[in-house]
DNA sequence: TCTCGTGTTTCTTG
DNA sequence: TCAAGAAACACGAG
């Protein structure tokens, strides 16, 4: 379920091969991961480059090597791992950068993830033009409100899901934030009172960081799940329950997307 | 066998 | 021309 505080934990999972020499790469050149890209240059490129560091914007990742960058994002079902030297590629393990010690995997199933990469050091054009992180100074409530009015007649559920207004919101922290914030999904972005925008931009930023903080820094073999008493332990079954009220969660497409909500918890709907 | 889905892009409609 | 919604992408799980 890779949303912002997923992908963080897989990125980090592949700081295992920071300072590390690559001394092959595997690829499925022909799969559509590598939409747009010269995947054929790519093992040549990668091969005896060392992996420098990375860094997270939203669900975007980049990994910047010696030679090159390496951009990735996990699409719906995409993972990174890490495994022995001796790895055995699978059908979905797209890319595999092999060092001395270990194997960095990047699976995905359902190829909607994406890699892209860029010779050179320095960062590429897509990366930097990235909005800021809903963690920076730059959003502020003024923002948030200039956002809801200008996208008025949406959903505020759809709203919560465009990554050029809030990057790193997916499905299940877009119905976490209305669910603590006491919104209908479908509930009009254009109608909120001041005091409710002061509501929203607030579990905005106490989701997003107490998700970087509970999932974002695993350790373990998976990620760690967010606090008890949130909306995520209920979300993914039809019997889920409202953590406070304990009844069944409704269900319906929101913006496109499953959408589950307390009848209780959010009461009030589109108002236009 | 059929339906659903954690994301994004492109197409269609109003 | 813009905003909003629908469809498409590909595959495994239930």
């Amino acid at each position: 379920m890779p949303e912002l505080a997923e992908v963080e934990f897989f990125r980090k999972r592949w700081s295992a091969g920071i300072g590390g020499c690559v001394d092959r790469v595997h690829v499925h050149g022909t799969k559509r991961i590598f939409r747009g890209e010269a995947v054929e240059r790519l093992p040549a490129v990668l091969t005896d480059a060392v992996l420098v560091d990375s860094e997270r914007k939203a669900k975007q990742m980049l990994f910047r090597l010696s030679t090159a960058t390496l951009g990735i994002h996990l699409g719906m079902t995409g993972e990174l791992l890490v495994a022995g030297a001796d790895f055995v590629p699978g059908k979905h393990d797209h890319l595999v950068i092999y060092q001395r010690e270990r194997a960095l995997i990047f699976r995905d199933p359902r190829l909607f993830g994406r890699v892209r990469f860029t010779l050179g050091t320095d960062d590429p054009a897509w990366w930097k033009v990235l909005p800021e992180e809903l963690t920076a100074r730059s959003f502020t409530k003024a923002r948030l409100r200039e956002v809801l009015q200008r996208r008025g007649k949406a959903p505020l559920k759809a709203v919560l899901l465009m990554q050029e207004f809030f990057p790193g919101i997916g499905n299940w922290m877009a119905d976490e934030i209305l669910w603590r914030g006491g919104f209908l999904p479908d509930r009009r972005s254009g109608t909120l009172t001041e005091l409710e925008i002061a509501r929203l931009y607030r579990e905005i930023r106490e989701v997003v960081k107490i998700s970087l903080k509970t999932i974002g820094n695993s350790t373990g073999e998976t990620f760690g799940d967010p606090p008890r008493g949130w909306l995520f332990h209920e979300r993914w079954t039809a019997k889920g329950c409202c953590p406070k009220h304990g009844v069944t969660l409704n269900t319906a497409t929101v913006g496109g997307r499953t959408t589950r909500w307390c009848g209780i918890c959010q009461p009030i709907g589109k108002l236009m």
